[in-house]
This record gives structure tokens, sequence and C-alpha cells, in this order.
DNA sequence: GTGAAAGCGCTAACAC
DNA sequence: GTGTTAGCGCTTTCAC
């Protein structure tokens, strides 16, 4: 049983407007869409019929006789657990969700629930809506891939770069992670650092890999081994301070570390608190997403800035252009910035 | 100009599935559909022919004939300025989508932009959705509530009593912040302190009315003076360091300090460093929300935990009840629970 | 239990 | 420029 109210007091159709305004249904139409060949008269007469009767044109009529229905899916595996434990999700939400207002589209969000990964599947190749964003942080898994043989599709993160699916094809936004990380560690390096160790994270994510590299192309010229200063961590706050202690325990000298995110950098901060070494006096810390974990921090952690509103907004212009056929690159980096604050 | 890939390979259709499976489609649609009065044979007649050709009903036209869209709206006034600023929203979002996920229904997220306030009402009002859940954290604004004639519509968050609109109309789902509140204070007296401040918010949103007032009743035995050891904040992180140090400037002890959410808590904290003191040694302080503010802040605050997932899946819960006219309460108020951390 | 037929409200050729 | 005419893919009486 449905209830009364999701029936509701009838709505007024196309063909009431056209009624009213003397004119006919396909005219009332041309002028809802904007046709210019239509006389400002008549423009005029429709427009105060549609105002009279608070017309609404009924989208499920009007996806089913154009083939669009103006709806863009976000996706979000649920693999990713408590998925908005990471701030990232919700700022790239917000930055879809923003840019989306001031487009005729509408966002339609999808968590893909592990126990039934085919319902996703199936619910976006069913042409139910126009086009997708599939969002996984850090994983750049691309699995959704053979989705744009069926339509749109925006990545968020460069793929991870696997045999079998070609790397051109996907189009996708993201930051350039070896620059940025470069960045903080040449930052580092020219306070007068002169033994900066890594906290990376794991080796089988773009992420964790280019800001690793980000760091050895920085550190090359460093007189201090290199390898010796890597530890790996899962981009949770625990591995960081793990990760730390090992350094730590090392026994080699370290003024400095970079982690692959802020949370492992404020977890690195509980480890070398515990050696009785002060931040930033002794070891400086720097991380990379800048959000709330190194804002909040004591000290406030310099970090490696990434747009993820901007992200969220690029993805759906890129995926909007796709759809209405408009030319886009594939790929779509946006510029990382530093943040320096007291933590180096 | 419309991307080829829009209208893609021709997706199979209810009819070709009665075709391959040698039925009507009035058939495959009851199959589809779950209707009990099928032959056992021809539904699974049906499911391989569906199987087959992978087939996916069309929303838009299930919803032209149905008159129900099987979307629910998720309203969010951009008034809320940089909306995803306050962790609040993040978990309503996941909530919803996760409790939908389990449902037929999908959420359709819906940034009400300011400068076009009607673009939201008109759509919400046009039949294309099923339903609306309408958030605007703290703030108990239901100016959307004439939509409830239209649709059904959840609110977050008791409803400011205002004259004009009746009390009991809305649904909404919520906290009890005043029994939160006290919680949290009786705490801090059980603890040994003997002056309690307090860190109010507004007193023109529901949250800000009713913690106060949870506070009231708590401290109502202490012998010390009680309107002088109030201030008020907005809620902000530094609207918290300044109340703090209103309070301070006072000059009467004051061993404790209750903020009506965390992130004016944990701006406090500044306040209360400048002047020496210690957290929790001479202060001891509290929060409300139980966010990362106080997650991450040193010494990690105590607070009063909001269950805000889980208000997201009940206000969908509520809502789809409402849609499907299954009986529901009008107001469902989740439990808080104190989370006893270092400040305190 | 199953099929036939009539729309749901709109767009899109195609005529005029 | 504007109206006519077919559908879009599905649900839903109503017969059988």
């Amino acid at each position: 049983m449905v209830s009364e109210l999701a029936a509701g007091p009838r709505v007024p159709t196309l063909e009431m407007v056209a009624a009213r305004a003397g004119v006919s249904r396909a005219t009332v139409s041309r002028v809802v869409n904007g046709s210019p060949r239509v006389t400002a008269e008549i423009v005029s007469a429709v427009q105060s019929a549609i105002d009279e009767l608070n017309y609404v044109p009924n989208r499920a009529a009007r996806s089913l006789a154009s083939r669009q229905t103006q709806l863009i899916a976000l996706v979000i595996p649920e693999s990713v657990g408590m998925v908005f434990d990471d701030p990232f999700f919700a700022s790239i939400v917000q930055g879809v969700a923003m840019y989306l207002a001031s487009t005729d589209y509408t966002l339609n969000m999808l968590i893909a629930v592990e126990s039934k990964p085919e319902k996703a599947r199936r619910y976006l190749m069913g042409g139910n809506v126009d086009g997708a964003l599939i969002v996984s942080h850090h994983s750049g898994d691309h699995s959704y891939a053979h989705l744009e043989r069926s339509l749109p599709v925006v990545f968020a993160g460069r793929p991870l770069s696997l045999a079998g699916h070609g790397q051109g094809e996907s189009y996708y936004v993201g930051v350039d992670d070896i620059a940025g990380e470069r960045g903080a560690i040449e930052h580092l390096i020219a306070g007068g650092r002169r033994s900066v160790a890594a906290i990376a994270g794991p080796q089988d994510m773009p992420p964790g890999l280019d800001r690793l590299e980000g760091w050895r192309q920085a550190v090359g010229e460093l007189a201090l081994g290199r390898e010796s200063l890597v530890e790996y961590g899962d981009f949770t706050l625990e591995s960081g301070t793990e990760a730390m202690r090992r350094l730590l325990d090392r026994g080699v000298f370290i003024d400095a570390v970079a982690a692959a995110n802020d949370q492992m950098a404020v977890g690195a901060y509980t480890a070398i608190r515990e050696r009785g070494l002060r931040i930033p006096e002794d070891i400086a810390v720097v991380g990379f997403d800048n959000n709330y974990f190194g804002l909040t921090a004591t000290p406030t952690l310099t970090t490696v800035h990434q747009p993820s509103t901007d992200l969220g907004a690029a993805m759906a212009e890129v995926l909007v252009r796709l759809i209405e056929g408009e030319p886009v690159e594939r790929v779509t980096i946006l510029p990382t910035s530093l943040i320096v604050r007291q933590s180096s």
C-alpha cells in the first residue's frame, strides 16, 4: 500500500498548460526547453500559464521520451568501509553536489554494497543515469572501467596501471602527487633538515607509489642513506605511529619525516613524543591531504593541500561535458599547494 | 548535441524478455515485481530470459506508469555555508545512503542554492521524488514544512516552536539534547567539580536552547551562581575560545566547563592554556557531538556522542515507512551517550 | 494465472 | 513558427 500523500494532489501537466495558453503541447514543450523559434508573444503566454498553474515538468516522462535522465551517479564502493571516515569523500560529494546545482543534472548517490556488487553495475548499465562518477580514495581502482562502454564515466585519481586494461582509456581527475610531495620535502630541506625519513603508503595504490616517488626525487641529493629511511603504513593513524616507532628504532639520525597522508603524520606525533623528542625542534613532520587531522593536531601540521572539493567539482564538470559531447581531456590534474604550519 | 555513448547500445526491454520467454509483457512485469500469482515454471522461464539478456527495468518508464519515482531527496540548505565543514552532514549522508542501499530507493542529493530557492521547492513538489529528507544542522529550521502537503517529508532535529506552524505536525528524528547535556554535567559533578561553567550555543536553535537547559537542570543544586557562569558562542571553534576568555575574565572560580559542541570545547582549550591553566587538572572540559575535533584534540575531549550516522539511517527509515503507508511515530528520539576521554 | 489494451506525460519527427 | 502524430518502456485494469 502506498500513502495518500505519495499519490498526492494532481500535479499540473504540460497538456493543461497547453490548453490554458491556447497552444499545442509541442509548443509548450518548446518553450519549456527554450527552443529559439517560438514567437515572443507565445512564449510569454505559455510562460504565464506555467506560472499560474505552477507547472513543473515531470522528469520520468521527459526521460522516457528523450532517453536522457539528467541524473548523474556518484558511486562509492562500500569496501571503503565506513566510507566517510575519510573526510576526502565528504569533500568530493560536496564539490560534485555544488557543481551540479548549477546545471540541470541531479546527483544520485550510490553506495555499492559489496554483498550485491551486481546491483550497482546493472543499475548503471540499465540506462538509469546519464553518467557516473567513481570514487575510491587512494586505491586507483578502476574495476568499473568496463562501464565506459555503456555510459560516460569519470574516475577520481589515476588508475593503477594494470596489464589488460590499457592506460589512456579512462577519464579521470587527480592531483600531481609526485610534485606535491617533492615540494614538501624541498621545504624541509630548505628549512635546514638533513635527514628526511618517509612514512610511505601502501605500494599498490597510486598515491602511495607517487608520494614515495616524490620523496625519492627530492632527497636524491641528500648524503644520508635512502631506503633505510622508509617505513610503510596503511594510511591510518595507528599505522603512522607504528611506522614512526620502527623508524626511530633504527638508531639512524632523523630530523624530519614526511608521511603520505595527514592521519599517518599525526599518528607519528605519538611515537615521536614517546621518545621525548619535540616537534618540530627535534623532528619536523609534514603530511599530505590537508584535512582536519592536521588542522586540529598540536602542533598544527604542515601538509600538502589537495583540493578535494575542487576535485569533485572538476569530476562533475568533466562528466557533464562528456555527456553533452563537448571536448574534454581524458586526464585532468589539479594543483596541490604546501600549507606551512607549526610542525616544520 | 549529445554524445554517442549517452545514447549507447540498445538496452534490453521488458518486451524483449517477454518474447524470449514466450509470455506477455504483463507477465514479465509481474515477475519483475514479485507478484505472488504467477506459476513457478513461468517465473523461472522469465527469470532465465532476464538473466540471459541482462535485463534491467527502465526507471523512467516504470515511474511514469506507476507514479512512483523510487527517489528520495536529501535536501541541504546551502545557507549552511561550506556545508560539509561540519562532519555532521557527512555522517547523515552516510547513514541515509547506507540505509537506502538496502531498499529499492535511491538517494537524490539536493543542495538548495540560496540564489534559486524556488528551484529546489518546485523540483520537490513537481512529483520528481517520492519523499524528502531535510537537514540543516542546529537550526531546527522547518521552512520546508509546507512541502508536507505535497509529499512525505522528514526533518533532522526538532523544529523551532514558532507560532503559526503548529508543533506536532512535522515528522522528525533527533536526539535528547537536554538529557545528553545533563548526563555530561552530572559526570563532571560526580568527578568532584564544583563550579561548572557553560559555553552555550545560539539561543534561537533547539540544540542551543536544549543543551543549556540540560546544564541548568544538572547544576541546579550547586551552590555557585548560575547565570554568571554562562557565555554564548556560535558553534565555531573561535567563538569557543572567546567565550572561554570572557568566562575566565570574570574572576569567579571555575573548575569545569561544558561547551554546547565539540568545536567550541576545543576552542576553549586555547583560552584555558593562555591563562596557564591545565586541562583537566585545573579545568575539566566536555563537549557535545563527538566528532573529530574532540577526537584529535590534546587532551582528547570528553563529549556527548550524538549518533549522526544512525540519525541519517533513522530519517531514511521513517521516510520510507511514511511513503509506503506503514505506521510511524512523528517523533523519533535517538539516545546519546557519554564518551569519557582525557579532558575530564 | 495470463494476456490484451490503454495509458502515464513528455519529446521529436514530420507536415503545414 | 506551430500543430499532428507517434511513440519512449512500463504498469495496470479488465477480460478470459
